[in-house]
DNA sequence: GCTAATTCCTATTGACACAGTATGAATACG
DNA sequence: CGTATTCATACTGTGTCAATAGGAATTAGC
């Protein structure tokens, strides 16, 4: 049940993004200094965002991305489905006829409750509720 | 953010001898043949649950399995940690000082609401809940 | 135009977990 | 004794995770 770095970064990568916005691109370079990642590892995670449009990039000298919405556009649901994949506990939950044992499987209940809590807690938190958390009760913009 | 095959495994051969409790020694051939499951790998996810007490066993012809106490008294809970390890999304939820960053990670009450609703789903389910609804809304005991 | 900084793209790698299979020993009922 | 069963351990193929590596393309600033 365990969040890959995968989405984990993301998820900082794009709070980094909202934090530090000033209308100028940031640098992945700086990024990945501020969260302590590797640069060549969230390359290949912001690729991603940037391929969904969560983002946009501006190449060359001084380039680097910027959020291409307002941070209340982005559930944390979001940013984890697309870098993680689907976030149900168990196939049968999302994808009709993957199970030919459902009608009558008791388990299945208790996967569908994990999930429709998972879901419940990531689709109601936006980027600019974890902005207003870091800026409001961390104080300084660490991330 | 997926249940592995051994937690779901364990959970359905939990509620097998739940249901199909007579007082007799249930096989774990008969469990294997009526969950469809390689009674090789069952085996193993047995010895688990048998090392942990969940389950009792009964060695030699005739032999099988029984739970080691009444259905109310176990939560899912119990049974994916045992058979999955943490339920947490990440470390940090539980392990004391595993992330330095720890105070002033936005990101972190992500996490940690993620881990309560989890476990609120849990361990709040017992098998005997389980059990319930394989008789009343199944009608046959399947599983 | 040149250089340096940056994004973009693809391939590779080592470690580990997953999902079993395989083999045989120990035990006990009839 | 023979058969059914649990118990213990080792092995294996596949895939994912978490990077690392190398270089191509683009652009701002000098």
């Amino acid at each position: 049940m365990r969040i890959s770095t995968k989405g984990r970064y993301a998820l900082r990568l794009m709070l980094d993004l909202a934090v530090n916005d000033n209308g100028e691109p940031v640098s992945l370079k700086d990024i990945a200094k501020r969260q302590e990642i590797s640069d060549k590892y969230l390359e290949q995670i912001i690729s991603v965002l940037n391929k969904a449009k969560f983002v946009k990039s501006i190449r060359g000298a001084q380039g680097g991305y910027l959020l291409s919405r307002r941070p209340e556009a982005y559930t944390v649901g979001m940013i984890l489905r697309l870098t993680e994949g689907s976030l149900a506990p168990v196939a049968c939950v999302e994808e009709d006829g993957s199970c030919e044992r459902m009608q009558g499987c008791a388990a299945n209940m208790v996967w569908r409750k994990l999930n429709d809590a998972v879901n419940g807690v990531v689709d109601e938190i936006t980027l600019a509720d974890l902005v207003d958390f870091a800026k409001r009760d961390i104080g300084e913009y660490m991330i």
